[in-house]
Order: structure tokens, then sequence, then C-alpha cells
DNA sequence: GCAATACGGATTTTCGAAAATCCTGCAATT
DNA sequence: AATTGCAGGATTTTCGAAAATCCGTATTGC
């Protein structure tokens, strides 16, 4: 594994996780120390990261880590559903042994790392890995690589949102969200398009419903001139 | 603008056009030469590029050009079709008179540049950038960052396929496709979410339709992994 | 004869410093 | 008092060379 391959997942883990704040400026000489490497495999890694969206950047002024909005969590959400429902059904129609194989099995490990009371800081990246690989899991079948990069992108954006509630706050009821992947796997097996679609969006709206109430304060990122507009006319001419 | 800017706009274009084959290698000292710039710039470039999936790329082996194929062009179009159709219904939903004014500005200096006789070399960009700014206002209210990233990265995956047939092969009828505009444009400026989705995606499987049937020599992907493909899509431009 | 291994050239990856650019604060001017 | 102009420092961007790695070839050992 290259150093740029290592600060690439470095970067992507710690802003996903929060340890580089949404806004937060990402000077060349502090990742160097902090990685311990020399400025090429960073930019590499920034680079890539910028491409993702999970930085911005500036000419000549440097690297950040993007911001975050409940506007943009909402976009996410719903865009996640518009792919995720599509390429649910299409795996439904067209997985067969290996696909529902993959489903069971990662199911289990899934259940048996929350069974293991994940609720924990430490048991965090575990749990996170797992639930990837369910979601992952059920939709392998559906064929489509550009369906399942956007997926990929997507889930990685919403897990910045997601992360911080993976220890529930205390005094809040905690969501029994393994139920929801439980039937939501019997639907898939049972080739019920329609209820899985269905659940599947409902557990994302139900999740963004439950980072809206947990995370307000998140939602106040001052603005600066990093506004889009509203309405985007496109250049006429090179 | 920085260097690093520069060898990505160049990059892409020469790979969007064709004038680098799929599936080719990038070699940083050609690179180095063809653009004239070091390395570094270079990196930069072709590692945002290789999260937009133009380039591939294996550690400590370097760079491709990415490979073309007639799955991965109905894969872009049928995804392509969800996501527009979708971003189409909001756009006609949520539009103003911004909104409108943008289409009918960008359809008309469309039908200018077609009128003009673009069925050469020399005019291809000038007819595609249009054709970009025309798709993209029909859009633009929408109000989904996603939905739009998602639009402008198959935007440019398709173009790959599309480019070689601005400038129809001989003694191929020539298809209307500014009709085809015209009638979308019109559908959303009334409103009818329904025939202007239908539409945009009649549009989008007539192109596919005309790249297969006029580009098949392009799917013949040879097998070894990383050999240039004996037939790409002609460079239309020196 | 055949497999395994060592070598040399080609290529990528990384470093450290130089060049270019930006930002801040202060002084000079209107 | 407000604005402009200009150093000086901080930061990013780029270069060129060094280090690391890969690939094909040839040599060795069995």
């Amino acid at each position: 594994m290259t150093l740029a391959e290592k600060a690439y997942d470095s970067l992507r883990r710690d802003i996903v996780t929060g340890q580089l704040k949404p806004g937060a400026p990402l000077r060349m000489a502090q990742l160097s120390k902090r990685y311990e490497m020399g400025f090429s495999p960073l930019r590499e890694a920034l680079n890539r990261l910028q491409a993702e969206r999970l930085v911005t950047s500036v000419a000549l002024k440097g690297f950040s880590v993007a911001p975050v909005s409940m506007e943009e969590m909402w976009d996410a959400t719903n865009t996640r559903i518009l792919i995720e429902t599509r390429a649910l059904r299409l795996s439904i129609d067209r997985g067969g042994d290996e696909w529902e194989a993959g489903i069971v099995g990662s199911l289990h490990a899934l259940l048996l790392q929350a069974a293991r009371g994940s609720a924990t800081e430490a048991e965090a990246p575990a749990l996170e890995a797992r639930h990837h690989s369910f979601h992952t899991a059920l939709l392998s079948a559906c064929g489509s690589g550009w369906l399942m990069e956007f997926f990929q992108r997507l889930y990685v954006e919403s897990e910045r949102y997601r992360y911080p509630l993976l220890a529930p706050p205390p005094g809040e009821p905690a969501r029994n969200v393994q139920a929801e992947h439980e039937a939501l796997a019997r639907a898939a097996l049972a080739r019920d398009a329609d209820l899985a679609a269905s659940l599947l969006g409902d557990h994302y709206r139900r999740t963004a419903q439950r980072v809206e109430r947990l995370l307000p304060p998140v939602t106040r990122v001052p603005e600066e001139e990093h506004a889009a507009p509203q309405f985007y006319l496109a250049p006429l001419a090179p």
C-alpha cells in the first residue's frame, strides 16, 4: 500500500468520524506532521477526496473539510433513496443464490456485532463496517456499476451525519434499527420488491429524522460566499 | 489558473474527445512532455480523474485511460435517465422565471449553432458546449446538489461515446436531434412533467441506440487487461 | 529441460527545497 | 477617518532528483 493510499484512508476516516471538523482548514504543514509524510501523497489524497466532495479546495488557498448542513443531509437522503430503491429492485429481479447468501451472512454478522453491545465508541468502527457490508450485499446483484458507485458515495456522505449517533446520547430511547434490517432482508429474500423498496425508504427517512432531532447544532454553519446559487446558467462558449 | 487545473482540463478533454484512447497507458514522462509540465500537477489531475472514473490506476503501475464498452454505455444511459427524470420533475415543480429564461436562452443558442452547420470537426466543441448548457439549464432548478453532480458525471461519461457522432458518418441519415430538444423544452415550460420526463428518456435511449448502431467496434475490448483496444473513438480535432 | 532467482532498465512514488501567490498589518496619502 | 500601497511572513504550488518498485531477461541450480 502506497503512502498516498494510506493518506487517503486516514483522511477519509478522520473526516467521516468527525475528528476533522466540517469546515476546518487542512494545512499541508499540519497534515504532514499529523500523518508523518511529505506533501506529495497528501496532495494526492486531498485531490481524490475533493472529487468525492469530502473536502473542498480553492486554488492557492488550500483545502478544507467539506461543510455539512441539514439541507445537504436531506438532499443526500432523498437521492440515496432514489438510487438504492432502483438498485434494490434490480437486485431482487436478478439476484441468485450468491446474492441471497451474501444478505443472510452479512445480516447475521451485523446482528452479532449489534448484540455485542456496540454502543461504545471503541466498537463503533466494527459495527459501522458490518452495517456497510449488509447494505452493500442487498444491492450487490443490481448489475449497474454506476448505481453502485453513487450508492457508495452517498453512503459515505450519510455516514458523516450518522457516525456521532452510533453511541446514542443518554436519555434517548434506542431505536431498534436491527429489526428494520431484518425486515428488509426478509422482504428482499421473499422477492417482494415493492415492500423492500418501501422499507428501505422508510429506513433512511427514519435515520434522517433522528439525525435532524439529535444533531441540530451541526446545521449552524455560518453562511459565507460558499453558498450555492439557486439557479445556474451555464456559460455558452468555451 | 494553476497548472494542475490546466492539466485536469486538458486530460479530460483529450479523454472525452478520444485523442487519448480508451485503455491507453498514461506514462508520466510522456504526459510531462505532451503537456509541458512537471509530474506534480499531472499526478494531481490524474487523481481527480480517477475519482471520476475517467482514468484507472494501479498502485506502482501507473494510470490508464478508463476503458469503454457497450455494457457500460447502457448502464450510464439507464442511470442517467433515472437521475435526470427525477431532476427534471423537481425543476418543473420548483423552477421560476430564471429557470424558464435559462431554458429558452440556451435552447436558442443551441439551435443557432446547430443551424450553422456544425457537422464539421472544428465546430464540434462549440456545439457540444451549448448542448451541455441546454441540458444543464433544464435541470438547474431541481435544488439538489447531488442530483446535479451525478448528472454532470454521467453527462461527461456519455460524451465519450457521443463525441465521434457529432460529425455523422457519410451515408447515415442525420437525426433531427434539435427537434427533440425543442419538444423537451416546450414540455418543460408547459410544466407537463410526465411528458417532459418521457421525452427525456426517449431522447437518451435514441442516442444510445444510435451509438450502438454506429460504433460497434468500440465494444471489442481486448481481453488483455491493459492493452489498448484495436478500435477506439476516432478523434475529431487535431 | 525446467523452475527459481538475481540483475538491469524502466517507471512510479516520494521527498525537500525553490518559486509563486496570498494574507495581514502598518504606514502614507487623500 | 478612510482608503490605498506595500513590505514581510505564511502558505500553497511546482520542480527535479532520489528512493522504491516493477517487469523482462538471463543466469543459476536441480
